[in-house]
DNA sequence: CAACTGCCTTACGCATCCCGGACGGTGGAG
DNA sequence: CTCCACCGTCCGGGATGCGTAAGGCAGTTG
């Protein structure tokens, strides 16, 4: 499990890294709301701990972008006790738990495991492959961050791709695990749907064509 | 915040709740089990401090009528330090923290927030997603702050909804949940529910349609 | 009993999706 | 160069699924 840490106090940020590291738990810290985005670009992080008063973008701000960014991070917030009434404008943000400082290391590592599970849990893991994100749970996809709508054939199509992680998959079992099972072997389906969806997820194209063979997920490492 | 503390020695038991008046936390005192059961189903309280060894029905069976009766009332449970072998049967019975005689008073204060605080985590009877806020327990919803009167079923089919975090729910899945078991397969109760729904529920239009799939909670995450 | 509300079935309009057919483009083999 | 296999894309009709209006039935209230 990775965490973001995202404290402007060294000392309370390092405290918690130093706690959270006797779990069995990396954290990463961002010391200010540039830093936080940055390293949430950079890395891919299970959770992320923010406190709401740093430098920069506000920790409101940050989880707008982590929500908006559909990696469906969970979102721990930090606050100040005195500012306990902010807590509906809190979750109203994004965020999926809260913790008023002061708090118990104790405390935040069991909120932590319980968002991580609850992530692990509920939802399909959220498949990202060449600067696609696929959420199965939501039905979402996203493009270099930019929501995609799809229909339902193209996501079930695109599901079959990204499942592959980057291998060939035949035109023969796309239609296997995409279409129910009395579908056409000689359709062109499949050809139309693939257009279809090259189109809709914009240039450069992400889906090539493996002559003879299938298609694939183009993770760039074939491009020279 | 109200606690109840089941203690047999009057003068522990006086100057715990007077340390606890200076923490603004009220409190109670039983001295026996029997006493403390009956204040239970009288008052509500926000958690229960219970010794073990107390005249009448144990702590211990006073920790399982609590658990039993679904309140979700944490405990916290006091022992002699002499017995402290006993830890492992205090949780097994549902005492959600545990302290040994003598303790300080500042420790347990200590201790009795965090409990508040993991309890209002553990069960949120008020669930938020998207501006919308919604209250099981008084079955009450609003949007952006402004409340929205919903029928009994409305507010089951949007329950559900709001439950799935964003991710999609068939409308089988929204059949078996918020209707009984002998409900028509192929009944469009569900759609007519979404549209008097969304009508309710004013603009922006909240609930996204899926085609094919079902339907989900709009978050915003599939706009810009 | 009358009025009302909540809930569901029927029915219909409408948008969208999906795929067969046809055509054009490309690259390799002869 | 010509042929051919394979692939991408446009077009149009059929099918599907969704939204909503209208009406009836049951339970509740005054």
């Amino acid at each position: 499990m990775r965490v973001l840490i995202v404290e402007d106090e060294p000392y309370l940020a390092e405290a918690v890294r130093d706690g959270l590291r006797l779990e069995a738990i990396a954290a990463d810290i961002a010391g200010d709301g540039d830093s936080a985005l940055e390293l949430l670009s950079v890395n891919s992080y299970d959770l992320a701990v923010l406190d709401r008063d740093i430098p920069g973008p506000s920790g409101d701000e940050v989880a707008r972008r982590i929500v908006a960014s559909g990696s469906g991070i969970p979102i721990l917030m930090l606050t100040a006790a005195d500012r306990i009434d902010d807590k509906a404008s809190g979750f109203g943000l994004g965020a999926d738990d809260y913790l008023t400082k002061p708090f118990e290391l104790r405390e935040l590592v069991l909120r932590l495991r319980a968002l991580d599970r609850r992530r692990a849990y509920a939802r399909p893991p959220v498949r990202e492959i060449a600067g696609l994100r696929l959420d199965p749970f939501r039905r979402e996809v996203f493009r270099d961050g930019r929501y995609v709508a799809l229909t339902r054939k193209q996501f079930a199509v695109l599901e079959v791709l990204v499942a592959a992680e980057g291998g060939v998959v035949s035109a023969e079992e796309l239609l296997e695990r995409a279409w129910d099972e009395n579908a056409d072997p000689l359709t062109n389906a499949v050809r139309i749907t693939v257009s279809a969806l090259r189109k809709r997820l914009g240039e450069p194209w992400i889906i090539a064509t493996v002559p003879g063979v299938g298609y694939r997920i183009d993770t760039g490492t074939a491009r020279a």
